[in-house]
RNA sequence: CGCGGGAUGGAGCAGCUCGGUAGCUCGUCGGGCUCAUAACCCGAAGGUCGUUGGUUCAAAUCCAGCUCCCGCAA
């Protein structure tokens, strides 16, 4: 058996959400090799970005490696000794020629408590579907998506107060620390291994377009959840006019009402819209070409009989 | 050169087409009313109109360049 100083990691992540666990990787162990998503162009520029994950591995000057596509381009990550191989939202399905390769095997660090919300999106539905609690899965990978058997799971409640940012923060940062707790186990092999109950699997597949636009024939509880799940990345949205709307914030109230999607209500800070079951009032917005604002400092440049005139969606 | 929106007191906007005293809704400060107020009334402060240059007697407004912000598409 091996110190954790000593084991040799290769770890596969990309986006921020796997930040905390490749520097808490960098701080405990030997990380050898940082496999991350091509670096992308982005913005109006086409300016080259690296990933979030491939600046804290440059930071560290670990070597970085970004296949186009892992599928076939194995060769070097099986060419790289190590004892154990670490992913967290690499982006990519990672092929059974890497799966066998580590000593120790293909641990996955998940954000949700198998085999709930399989998939790219778990923090997204989880908030979307109106779920009350949550979590990270220490898993080993396995050819499928997100079935392998579970190592190690930590849970966490969903608040009210909760979006997908906070809820990233406060996931992101117990997969690290759930991760670390679980690595001596794995290494000396007293970890428990739980294969999933196939009968409760969910997926949570990463949003499409359609979805995030608003839609008010649903219940009021339901395009709340669903404006926190898509809150901040990527935000719901409305088409006021023929023009995009982003909603970061609204609140519910329960009442009768005739006809839905329509403008019935507009108070000092908020905008009432009708929906299947009472009235959403928009609280924060970005007005199409305008930066975000507060629904009241909104209404400070708008004439109210043109807000009551919105063509929705 | 991918497409489009935007920059005007602290905030959100109008004014620009047809150059000629800087306007609206808020906020702030002071005063008043009120049992009280986020409500109402009166008053005040606060802007070289993103930047550089050009045209003109005169530019927020017309012309050219530049910077920054934003959405889409990738």
């Amino acid at each position: 058996m091996i110190l954790m100083k000593d084991l040799r990691v290769i770890f596969m992540g990309t986006p921020d959400f796997s930040v905390p666990v490749l520097k808490k990787l960098i701080s405990n162990c030997n990380v050898v090799l940082v496999v991350t998503q091509p670096d992308k162009k982005v913005g109006r520029k086409q300016e080259i970005k690296f990933s979030p994950v491939k600046e804290v591995a440059i930071e560290n000057n670990i070597e970085v490696y970004q296949p186009e596509r892992i599928k076939e381009e194995y060769q070097k990550v099986i060419n790289t000794p190590c004892d154990i191989i670490i992913t967290c939202a690499y982006g990519q399905i990672i092929p059974k020629e890497i799966l066998d390769f580590p000593r120790l095997g293909c641990v996955n660090v998940h954000a949700s408590l198998l085999p709930k919300n399989r998939g790219g999106a778990p923090i997204h539905w989880a908030i979307i579907r109106g779920e009350k609690r949550t979590g990270i899965t220490i898993m080993y990978m396995a050819p499928g998506m997100d079935d392998g058997d579970i190592i190690k799971q930590s849970g966490i409640d969903i608040l009210d107060s909760d979006n997908v940012g906070t809820l990233h923060d406060k996931l992101s940062d117990l997969g690290a620390k759930l991760l670390i707790e679980t690595l001596p186990s794995i290494i000396n092999g007293t970890n428990e291994r739980i294969s999933q109950d196939e009968s409760e699997v969910t997926f949570s597949y990463a949003i499409k377009r359609e979805q995030e636009r608003l839609d008010f024939n649903l219940n009021g509880k339901d395009i709340v959840n669903r404006i926190r799940g898509l809150n901040p990345w990527p935000l719901a949205n409305i088409l006021i006019n023929g023009e995009e709307m982003k909603v970061y914030e609204a609140s519910f109230e329960s009442k009768n009402i005739k006809e839905i999607g329509k403008v019935i209500d507009v108070k000092k800070d908020s905008i009432g819209i009708t929906c299947a079951d009472g009235v959403i009032y928009l609280r924060k917005i970005k007005p199409f070409g305008k930066r975000t604002m507060e629904v009241k400092d909104y209404l400070n440049g708008v004439k109210l009989e043109d807000i009551f005139n919105w063509n929705i969606n």
